[in-house]
DNA sequence: CCTACCGATCGGTAGG
DNA sequence: CCTACCGATCGGTAGG
């Protein structure tokens, strides 16, 4: 029976190339995002997917399960590129330009997602909440080091680094009043204008 | 038997200037900031403080009107600050510095709440939510406008003003990783860090 | 995929 | 301030 539906799940491809699973992480993180992961339920996800709770069983294993997908989905995504950058050939200042311009993309194109990752995750279980607590810790390190690496080469005024990450990495999250507000700029715009305030405030004058 | 407990409340400030209801209030907000509003129960809190579940609603009508204090507690803290500011005869850069320090001390000082009514004010209930919805709105729009002013005076480097605020407000955010973090700097000296950096971005050069 | 249902926990009340 | 308790809701399971 089991076995059955999981194939079910599979057969879907043909059609629309999402499957229910996809569908119901999908539906999880907008509500995870407007009612935050305790507050929203099982079956109010089940309702939006358009069945009832229990069937939300055949394709995921609890309601945790699902915050973990989304956690580790935008974590990944952050390490990966994190290590693109650093191998990369770039400057320190267009290291920085670089991952803050893919953080705001993230919160533009992924924002329930990210909106998700960022607010919900001590919700986690463990393991994988101290899991994250350690990918988070080390990412913001090497966050650091490419400030500090600026700094140290000249290529940034000098600043307090730690600081300068506590402000970056937050000042996008600012990026959730951009999607409530009604009048609009367009994301494009909208990454200028940060990309300009943010690298602004590390060249130096 | 309800009279009897009220007026216990209200003879603590002989020994100590805090009620039995303030406590409670204060035990919430740490809760409420480490589990967040709904993951926290009023039974951890009645643990926390020492008594039953059942005898927290002697102080309190309700779990919400915990949140409700807390959140507008903070909100309007803003707003009379806000005032103050507006009605100063600070230039506007000077203005924004202000409210800027506000905020930080804010975050520093009084953490939990301050972080709770900014993370967790969507689960108040109505007419509460929208109230608060209201303050928000309001007080950005109103930040925002010292913003403008100083762009139109030309004390201010031409910037977008939506964007500058959501940075500056957001970017106060990111103290909570200062208070999470092991090896602190000082409170003062993150405060001069940030303003130097937030407020660098406003100078013309 | 559904119906039927369970144990746990929640916010809150009654009553002393 | 406590004991005792209630109805509602939750995440999740059994079984077909």
């Amino acid at each position: 029976m089991l076995a059955y539906f999981c194939f079910m799940g599979r057969i879907k491809t043909t059609n629309s190339q999402v499957t229910r699973r996809e569908i119901i992480i999908e539906k999880a993180a907008i509500l995870f995002k407007e009612k935050g992961f305790k507050a929203a339920s099982m079956r109010e996800i089940a309702d939006v997917v358009g069945v009832e709770a229990a069937s939300l069983y055949n394709h995921i294993k609890s309601k945790n399960e699902l915050l973990n997908i989304i956690c580790f989905d935008v974590a990944n995504r952050y390490t990966q590129k994190m290590e693109e950058v650093e191998s990369s050939k770039l400057s320190s200042l267009a290291k920085i330009e670089n991952l803050l311009r893919f953080h705001i993309d993230g919160m533009i194109n992924h924002f329930e997602e990210v909106y998700v990752s960022d607010r919900e995750w001590k919700h986690l279980d463990n393991p994988y909440l101290s899991n994250m607590q350690n990918q988070r810790r080390t990412y913001r390190k090497r966050f650091a080091a490419i400030i500090e690496e600026g700094v140290k080469k000249k290529e940034i005024k000098k600043i307090d680094v730690a600081t300068a990450v506590l402000i970056m990495l937050h000042a996008i999250g600012g990026i959730e009043s951009w999607h409530r507000s009604t009048q609009k700029i367009t994301g494009a715009a909208l990454e200028e204008n940060m990309i300009s305030f943010l690298i602004d405030g590390l060249k130096k004058i």
